[in-house]
DNA sequence: AATAAAACCTGTAGTAGCTACAGGTACAAG
DNA sequence: CTTGTACCTGTAGCTACTACAGGTTTTATT
């Protein structure tokens, strides 16, 4: 029996430097079931083909934007059902951003009293610091 | 032999109450070592004196202000020591806000990153979502 | 004094999202 | 035929908690 490979077989090796996720990360993402288990070489590497490269790079999208795996399994699972509208996809992105949001305005807040709590620092080489006081004082 | 006990012995749950700390934060805290072994009733139960108190309250400010567990440990092993100086208190809260404002200005691009993507959404019921195409296609 | 309810105890395992081994096999080049 | 690199599995570690299970102590009520 003849096998044409109309994509050539990629390694772990490959898929890793062309998406930018570690060998390591892959591997997990197949344990945990994100990323589906490859074809095997007859020594039993793994083989990767074009659409499994795309999934990963998706993933890795995601991931740098900041949605959970949970999110991008949502999200992969709407797409692989074929069940998936634009407008579910649009809600997942419009509560994340919300999320976002949200954490930017925490952070600013920190900054905020950071800012204040270093200010009050003399800089001294004395023993008392006004903020280890104030951390301590807060009630 | 007469025991006087300027301050009352806390119960855990009452530490728990007046600080906002979990419990079984708490318990963790001691495990790791960066609250001390209190004192223990007949039956087994913590005590907490009001220093203890002072110190939890401590770490659940620093903790609030983002600092990570061990940089509120550097901290407190300086304050213990006796040996911390105003300027290097100052220098880890400095290091600190470094790191908030990087993170903030992650998110902020992220922010930016998931309008554009919520923008490009026609909102459709139709199972193609630009969305979708973009994570999959960007390079 | 008995009982019930609340608070406490220990110890272990689970969470997210990886990362880092150890100890072994496959494969390509010389 | 050897050497070197890339791969394999499986397990443990990371941060900072949280959530049990199954048992004991303390307090309140009767």
């Amino acid at each position: 029996m003849i096998q044409i490979s109309t994509v050539q077989d990629l390694l772990i090796g490959e898929i890793s430097r062309r998406t930018g996720v570690n060998i390591e990360t892959i591997r997990y993402y197949e344990r945990i079931g994100v990323m589906p288990r490859p074809k095997r070489s007859a020594g039993g590497h793994r083989l990767y083909d074009e659409p499994q490269l795309q999934r990963l790079a998706f993933i890795k999208h995601s991931r740098d934007l900041g949605f959970s795996l949970k999110q991008v399994c949502n999200l992969l699972t709407l797409v692989d059902s074929g069940g998936m509208t634009c407008s579910d996809v649009h809600a997942l992105t419009v509560e994340h951003l919300t999320d976002v949001k949200s954490k930017i305005a925490d952070l600013r807040k920190l900054e905020h009293a950071l800012k204040e709590l270093a200010a009050q620092c003399s800089l001294g080489n004395v023993p008392d610091c006004p903020i280890v006081e104030t951390l301590y004082g807060l009630s």
